[in-house]
DNA sequence: CTGAAAGCGCTTACAG
DNA sequence: CTGAAAGCGCTTACAG
């Protein structure tokens, strides 16, 4: 079943066809009937590797990431996959952990495919890492991760501003003595969140911060730093002088982990500690301790990744456009002290989410 | 940079530039080392369009899932990511919301990508919605689904068994009226437990079973379903009379969902109903009430079905063959009653997985 | 509006 | 072991 029966059955050419089905150029009424009666007898299917092989571009999206097993990306490559869909494009999907080596991998592979444009959460700060990509010329957003590149186009979630929503919380709550609970230290949001923090507490008289993050570097996917996060951080924190009375985790599966080795060894949350992350998870108010967080607008950067690779897609040329999502925060009980709270600071609310664009 | 730049810098004819990068046929050592230092020197990337177009037959493997934003599901997706990507495969991943008529479409997609293998978690039981894919030639891997087709494998969750232990449990614990919050009752896992369920409680004198699912048809993604399935159980059940004092539930959504409308209403898990689920999930152990399920062996589903996937891309004629998988029940405290609770039952423990091959 | 023809980049009988 | 050549199924200048 290819374009030559369907052009012997209707008596026209592959090129008639092809203009029929590809909607391009003029075709007589006539003709396209004939065609398209043509095509419901034969039950016939494109062959898109043809297609992909004579156009030179596939309509297939790649999608780059850490890893799906973690909620927050799962909600990510929904959200991308459905609007790729929805335009007849395909999602590859690959999963990097943060490994450049195998990012690399990945990004020849979807250079081999052809795809028509990827959106990558990258696992380096470094451009080079997306030469291949620009060398290809295959149009590209990043996610999550700042890197300064002209040729893409690039939605990041206000790291600032969700590290002083937490703070914020935190230290009306009394807490000054910090931890910061981060997986590699290489990437945007660890960095930029470190910064604020640091910048935060500077203005904090006796404020201190203990960065826990260096020794799980190595530390793979959702069940291994379900295991190794929390003890590894208690150890390095309980060496601590002063030992921190905070913790401020980089996502909800650290935060588990966290939360287990501390329920493990006795310490009661908040009254001993307080523990609090960047990422919503469901069940955190159902947590014996229900956990505050700062939630990140999944949906919305999914949509705006798509968007602007399909507006990028459209028109190569266009500059490098930057967005910046405002996360939300969700104020449960997991921040505050047993004495010393501020109820207040502690009443269940929410903030209204931002956004914002820049050039 | 093709074939034919290659062959013309390595002196050498097309043909054989494709025998030494595809590893087949016979090339002298002497060529062999022209090929590969040209193929060095020009910085060469393979054209997959050509390839599949020529082999009629894509390195791509497809999964079509119900939605990968489920934690159970996402954790498959990544597996078989994997396993696909150490053999030069690339994932084309599909959510179907178990809707019939997109699962289609996806079919249809991957049918046009030629795909050199489907695994496919199947909105429906009835085969008739592979035939696509069986005309097609495209081997296929069922997962969760039980489908009677000749030409599948099938990897399966022991329902019948995990049904078992949850309700051993339950009963154990007193428990006599029951509630099975499932989403469509047209899929395998619903359809077995919810027999399960029934055979075993007609030994139950006095026993009660309540299903709480046929409204839920329309729920959509995790979202929708944390917001919705809650509400609607307990409006059903506490219509019921007697009123169920055990929820069994489909998945840890769902339960999530459920226990955040009981804490609304005020009722108290252990205390006051009980709530168990067939699905693990990170934080369950941390929940105020923490949560007794059953938990998928989601590595070993993957693995084997990438397994038998790749065995059956190799040897199209196998006949159909069916693996079940055997859960583990997870103890922990939302089995019980706060009064008559079997504390020998509810201490912490965990039964050895088993694996079983049917033919 | 239409068709003949070239060509995208590979692989694979076929002949030697 | 090697190469010339055909062909996978489309799309797209080109000429009419």
């Amino acid at each position: 079943m290819t374009y030559k029966d369907i052009a012997r059955a209707a008596q026209v050419s592959t090129a008639t066809v092809s203009r029929v089905l590809a909607g391009t150029g003029q075709v007589s009424e006539e003709r396209r009937d004939r065609v398209l009666a043509a095509v419901d007898g034969l039950s016939y299917r494109p062959s898109r590797a043809a297609r992909t092989l004579r156009r030179q571009r596939a309509d297939t999206i790649g999608l780059i990431v850490s890893d799906v097993e973690y909620p927050f990306v799962a909600s990510i490559a929904r959200a991308v996959e459905n609007a790729a869909a929805a335009r007849g494009f395909a999602l590859a999907v690959c999963n990097s952990d943060e490994n450049l080596g195998r990012e690399r991998t990945y990004i020849d592979l979807l250079i081999e495919e052809q795809v028509a444009g990827v959106i990558i959460s990258p696992a380096t700060e470094d451009p080079g890492a997306l030469r291949p990509l620009r060398d290809a010329r295959v149009p590209v957003v990043t996610l999550d991760r700042r890197i300064d590149a002209q040729y893409t186009d690039n939605v990041l979630l206000d790291n600032a501003a969700a590290t002083q929503m937490l703070l914020a919380d935190l230290l009306a709550h009394g807490h000054r003595h910090f931890a910061a609970v981060v997986g590699t230290t290489a990437a945007t949001p660890s960095r930029e969140r470190l910064e604020a923090m640091r910048s935060e507490l500077e203005r904090v008289p006796g404020a201190t911060l203990v960065v826990a993050g260096s020794r799980l570097g190595d530390t793979v996917g959702v069940r291994q730093t379900l295991e190794t996060v929390g003890p590894a951080v208690l150890a390095l924190t309980r060496a601590a002088h002063p030992e921190p009375t905070a913790y401020v985790c980089a996502n909800a599966v650290m935060l588990t982990s966290l939360l287990e080795a501390l329920h493990d060894q006795g310490v009661a949350v908040p009254d001993d500690v307080a523990v609090v992350c960047f990422d919503d998870m469901p069940g955190f108010s159902l947590f014996a301790t229900p956990v505050t967080c700062v939630t990140q607008p999944t949906r919305r950067i999914a949509t705006k990744a798509v968007e602007l690779l399909f507006s990028r897609m459209a028109e190569p040329g266009l500059p490098s456009r930057t967005t910046l999502l405002t996360p939300e925060l969700v104020t449960r009980r997991s921040c505050g002290h047993g004495s010393g709270i501020d109820r207040a600071a502690c009443a269940s609310s929410t903030n209204e989410p931002q956004e914002q664009e820049l050039t």
